[in-house]
DNA sequence: GGTAGTTGCATACGTCGCGTATGTCAAATA
DNA sequence: TATTTGACATACGCGACGTATGCAACTACC
């Protein structure tokens, strides 16, 4: 009955990520107790600390596994937009949506940087700003834009992005709030494109998509 | 010989302010201990409670009085500059190199924002967002550049140049980094400036600035 | 001017949470 | 079957925070 052994270590594995992300997510960081959220996986400290190593490692583990996801959502969401220009807008703007979400926000943008430091310098992390420096190196390519840096500026857009979601997300009306800040930044990103592009075009006709 | 009583009461307190800041800024707000740095400064942990309350009574003191020096300085740049445009140029520049003091990055933009949440929604904090927003009111009356909502532009600029920041302090070669960062976003400055705009050539003309 | 109350700070204590050292039992290996 | 390795639990020490308490100096009032 019982299951073979590498599946049962992955599965408590599993669910210490689960646990300790589900507390970072709501409580924060600091003030997640270990003993708190191990037991409530039906573990201890003690399976944390040999699969972790500690509690800097354990929030790493989390971060690692949630950039994986965003990243994927991101490459998801250019992939299926007409034009290579309107995908990088709608990635951005996806972006800002997905730091709305209180669990990325709080672990992403907000304890992360300050317990592990800047993030995007970590080697395997940060899959987001890749994406973004790729999505603006094909539209150089392509010619659609005008000469930047790329990842200068997918930088840029990502602190634009995350301190967004956190002014959005405490403001008193999130909604309306929301809709200001993606219409600041989509007017922020037409002005990268070349004037005389022929995709503007395709690009000046998105919505601000619902949330 | 002894100084009058307020005196010597604002001085404990400017010394425990003082001693939390350098502690906050070199070792950072979590590692940094109460006992310590107050016993640095001559004094014990009895009179922090009782000039502010916890400890994170006394970050948020210490972020209002740095954000207070931030905003002086800001004003005093734009202030300075030849053009409102140019003005504001300036003002974002130096705001980029604010961040890239250590002591500002790592209260400000790192543990301030972890520990207490978004520091703009405080009320009689974050006087340098309302500084961006003020210059960019100003550019929009005299036409100078186009339309777009101050506040919510004001937030991606510090966002963008929190980052930014971020970015280039944790970068092997921050000089280098700092070119890059700042010649992108004055790129996308640029792009904020009515194309037929008069005052186009005085903002051109500006250099990245000696750090 | 003496006494009562208040204020500014120090001292003492309890508690909690992290990290480490150690123990234990099942599985893999021989 | 004897031994070793790995997965996890238990036990301990230490540091840090917050609070309760103490005390001395200053103020206020009669």
């Amino acid at each position: 009955m019982s299951k073979p052994r590498p599946e049962m270590i992955a599965e408590t594995r599993a669910k210490l990520l689960a646990a300790a992300r589900h507390a970072f997510g709501t409580i924060g960081y600091a003030q997640s107790s270990m003993d708190d959220f191990t037991a409530g996986a039906g573990l201890t400290r003690g399976a944390l600390y040999h699969h972790f190593g500690d509690k800097k490692g354990l929030l790493q583990a989390v971060i690692q596994e949630m950039d994986a996801e965003m990243t994927a959502r991101l490459t998801s969401v250019s992939s299926r937009a007409p034009t290579r220009w309107q995908g990088f807008v709608d990635e951005c703007v996806a972006y800002i949506q997905m730091a709305l979400e209180p669990e990325i926000q709080r672990i992403m943008f907000r304890d992360g940087p300050a317990v592990l430091g800047d993030i995007s310098q970590w080697p395997s992390t940060n899959g987001c700003i890749a994406a973004l420096s790729r999505s603006l190196s094909q539209l150089k390519a392509d010619g659609a834009i005008i000469e930047v840096d790329e990842e200068a500026t997918a930088r840029l857009i990502n602190g634009a992005s995350s301190h967004a979601a956190l002014w959005i997300a405490n403001s008193e009306d999130p909604q309306e709030t929301s809709k200001r800040a993606v219409e600041a930044f989509r007017a922020l990103l037409e002005r990268l494109k070349k004037p005389e592009s022929d995709t503007a075009k395709a690009g000046a006709t998105i919505s601000t998509m619902g949330s």
